[in-house]
DNA sequence: CTGAAAGCGCTTACAG
DNA sequence: CTGAAAGCGCTTACAG
């Protein structure tokens, strides 16, 4: 590689100071045209590559963003992350991205590789196995940070979610005015605050309707399209088989219905399946699946103007933005066509 | 924010000098194992954060790469993103991803910014409309690159792609051979070199069966699901309708599918419909989408290799890896039960 | 094993 | 508007 040019070689060629190329760059300060164009043409010649490293050093202001999003092959996750990416860029930051797959190891390191890298802020969808602790840590540290759809316990931090309680309150009850009464409970690790506040919404809606909750109904599974296959295969391995499961999101839904269908059944049919996050491939599932709307996009642009909104010091304390969730009826639910909503 | 806390201040409550703080930071050298953890504790209790914009001052050895992904919200490059993610990560580099959105200008400032943090590789999928130009315009600076998925015409670069020229063949030999004649083509833009290699072994199908290709049949479109939507929602209103097509990615075809069955008629019976990537949408859809496996994790797994090979100088030019390309038989090309491929 | 010194590429006052 | 100087936090020889 050729040896790097600097401001110093980028001032001799357009026969300036290196402070006066430094105002041009910065756009510190006022420079005569002239001979800001000369500097200019001077760093296109020469292959000019700013380095913000040095520049942070001097002026630790810097201009990126982590994301840290937990499973990037969940489609919820990748519209939620174009949402974020799409504020952040438009403020003129640079919001860089990481996954970690579920992997609390893999989270600290990013997370602290990209302190290290003097990022300004992160807003993070927390593994599966965070903690408050770690999370207030990094809080303490004066790092600006916004917790994205997954609530963590103990936590004192920003938080962008969806109303999961509600969300899944509607979805049990629409479940129990068609009839059900054995309704079972797919996925999510029991440690995770959104399964527990989705649980609530649906023990509440099956309590107002005095159905009870059958434990062995209610089977924990990463939130994978796998684990729900094989979550709702072992569901229907049992005697007195549900006749309709709630899941703990999308994909977790659409792995259940493939057991459903591999067990000779027909979802919407023989048994009532219904999601959580309203991803585009619930549209375009077979049965089409009834879900629970949380406006990924949405929720992602949220988080990236509250941090914002941290960053600037805009915000005088860790704010809470909990979106709607809004039930979604398609054709997994088995509800009479007039009832379904369009597309 | 508190001020920052440097190597100075560890090595003053270490008891050390800063060479020696700087010793243990780095691993080289020798230093005492009572010395290196009276220091670590130090950098512990003070909240210490290497600062790599000052290490990178004076070593400019980086550990970071970036991933430039055209187009997130399409699980193929999901897939492709995890499986570089992984290997990068189990050789120590730490890559950051960013999402250009098919944005040429999002491209070109997301590259910069990765040259500008000091990025010591990048691995492109270059948006539909790059040119070899800007291409090599950066390989010239010295940056490693490896081009995943998406050739582009002209660029003098490492490669990892499918065989999309055989793969097209044998989607267009097997629609052939179930008898069709009349074969549309969906999606992709002209301009794209993915797009002309994937034509061409459709072509060339075609030929060989001596059926004709006609062009108002062959319609450009976004490789997204709501432009593949569209698109064949134009070819369904033309007079003497194709009964196959084959779409540029399985994205598209989803968004065909839909459109088949909006306009009242049914994929893989009235229409055979055969994709290109082999997402797990595809397996998921209904039916289940005919398409071209490519191993999207694998792929990415090898530009990962191939990048690291370019860093570390191993390679000693560009390299080209071109992955096999397998149709998988499903539902929606009307093929008979008993030839689909499983699950 | 440790300490003093130089220097990486930049920005920031400050004097002209 | 420009130039000389100091300093950001680190690493790298180099002398002890």
């Amino acid at each position: 590689m050729a040896p790097r040019v600097t401001i110093i070689d980028i001032a001799r060629a357009a026969g300036v100071s290196k402070s006066t190329v430094s105002i041009v760059l910065t756009g510190s300060g006022r420079v005569s045209p002239e001979t800001a164009d000369a500097v200019r043409a001077a760093m296109r010649d020469l292959g000019y590559v700013y380095n913000r490293g040095a520049a942070n050093l001097r002026n630790p202001k810097s201009h990126v963003v982590g994301m840290v999003i937990n499973d990037l092959s969940n489609p919820f996750f990748a519209e939620l992350a174009i949402g974020i990416e799409r504020v952040l860029r438009t403020s003129g930051y640079i919001p860089f991205m990481a996954n970690t797959a579920e992997s609390l190891l893999r989270q600290s390191e990013v997370v602290r590789s990209m302190r290290e890298h003097g990022a300004s802020g992160i807003i993070l969808c927390p593994t599966a196995d965070s903690t408050g602790r770690e999370i207030n840590e990094l809080a303490e540290l004066g790092m600006p940070i916004v917790l994205a759809i997954r609530r963590v316990a103990g936590a004192r931090v920003s938080l962008v979610a969806s109303d999961n309680r509600a969300g899944s309150a509607a979805a049990a009850r629409h479940l129990l005015a068609l009839g059900h009464r054995r309704i079972g409970y797919v996925g999510g690790m029991a440690r995770m605050a959104v399964r527990q506040d989705r649980i609530a919404g649906f023990s509440e809606a099956l309590a107002a309707a005095s159905v009870a909750i059958d434990p062995t109904r209610m089977i924990e599974c990463a939130p994978t399209k796998d684990a729900g296959f094989v979550a709702m295969s072992a569901l229907l391995a049992q005697p007195n088989r549900p006749t309709a499961v709630m899941c703990f999101n999308d994909v977790v839904a659409i792995g259940a219905m493939l057991a459903i269908t591999r067990h000779g059944l027909t979802p919407g049919v023989d048994i009532a399946v219904v999601g959580f996050d309203d991803t585009s491939e619930a549209r375009h599932a077979s049965p089409a699946l009834t879900t629970v709307s949380v406006g990924a996009g949405d929720l992602g642009e949220r988080a990236g103007q509250m941090l914002l909104r941290q960053i600037s010091g805009a915000a005088t304390g860790p704010e809470t933005h909990i979106g709607e969730a809004r039930l979604v009826v398609r054709e997994s639910c088995g509800a009479p066509a007039q009832s379904r909503d369009v597309a």
